[in-house]
DNA sequence: CATCAACCCTGAGAGC
DNA sequence: TGCTCTCAGGGTTGAT
């Protein structure tokens, strides 16, 4: 399930070349073709083809969880949710042969050259967006985990003004833009919270050690090109460093103690009782 | 404002 | 082997 580590990856290899394929930067659109009309929120899944069609990618990064391609007249943004991937591939250089597009793949863009990019999306969560400008969309987002502006004070300020538990506020795209299941999990036990601690009742400098857990995390998954956890995100290697996702029942690597696991905001959460207890 | 449940989906894994 | 059942998981929505 792509966090801000594995977009960064993705966005990445669409911005440079890497993987399969070769960079979409300063491509043209020629035309779309949307195979499931509800991976499109924006504009309506018709209009989509034609008002992306001639349009060139300037420029791709990464805000949270989304992946921002800066086109000639609209931004694309797009969500991978649970389950989606961007997949690009070249035309057969001999035969001029075309690729194909396969079972799970919710829209294909195609550009000049020879060139496709597929929206591969088993679980049918992900979602494009086709619009004027990025921040209709992004707005809303918290601030970026890595941001200059963010330090331990503001982050504990944050913390401060809210009173809820801390996993489910950190996963909160609105509070922190780009955390999920598994980077919240890590950065807690690395930090020594227990994750259903309020988030008001941390001190200072509790609220700087999360911080910098929180990026220390999201540094060495990027580093490692991500987690590849399941069926879905393949290349990364960072779920071969989880201190605590995933392995109920194992020992914890810090102290020995049984990893525990329990439900959080509804989601399953992974802790050692020793390393993080509850105050 | 905080919490909770349902919903969107599919494939994997369990149980039979 | 093959069927049915349950469940995970990010984000949105509506209820409490």
């Amino acid at each position: 399930m792509p966090e801000l580590p594995e977009v960064e990856t993705i966005a990445r290899a669409l911005r440079e070349g890497g993987r399969s394929g070769r960079p979409l930067t300063g491509l043209r659109i020629q035309q779309a073709h949307v195979y499931w009309p509800r991976s499109i929120q924006a504009p309506s899944p018709d209009a989509f083809p034609t008002r992306i069609a001639g349009q060139v990618i300037n420029e791709i990064g990464r805000r949270g969880k989304f992946i921002v391609m800066q086109l000639s007249r609209d931004a694309l943004l797009v969500h991978l949710r649970m389950s989606g991937d961007l997949r690009v591939e070249e035309a057969e250089p001999r035969t001029g042969k075309l690729p194909l597009a396969r079972q799970h793949d919710r829209v294909e863009i195609c550009f000049e050259g020879g060139v496709f990019l597929f929206f591969e999306d088993t679980r049918k969560f992900g979602r494009m967006w086709l619009v004027p400008q990025a921040d209709e969309v992004l707005e809303v987002l918290g601030p970026e985990p890595f941001s200059p502006d963010l330090d331990a004070s503001k982050f504990f300020e944050h913390l401060q003004k809210r009173k809820r538990q801390i996993k489910p506020l950190l996963m909160d795209q609105h509070f922190l833009a780009g955390m999920g299941n598994i980077y919240t999990d890590e950065a807690l036990h690395l930090a020594g919270i227990h994750p259903l601690t309020l988030s008001n009742q941390l001190e200072l400098s509790a609220a700087g050690r999360l911080l910098g857990a929180i990026r220390e995390v999201l540094a060495e998954g990027i580093r490692q090109n991500g987690a590849s956890i399941d069926w879905v995100y393949r290349g990364g290697s960072f779920q071969n460093n989880f201190r605590v996702y995933q392995r109920t029942g194992e020992k914890c690597p810090v102290c020995g103690q049984t990893i525990e696991r329990i439900l959080v905001g509804q989601r399953s959460t992974h802790f050692c009782p020793f390393c993080q207890p509850l105050r």
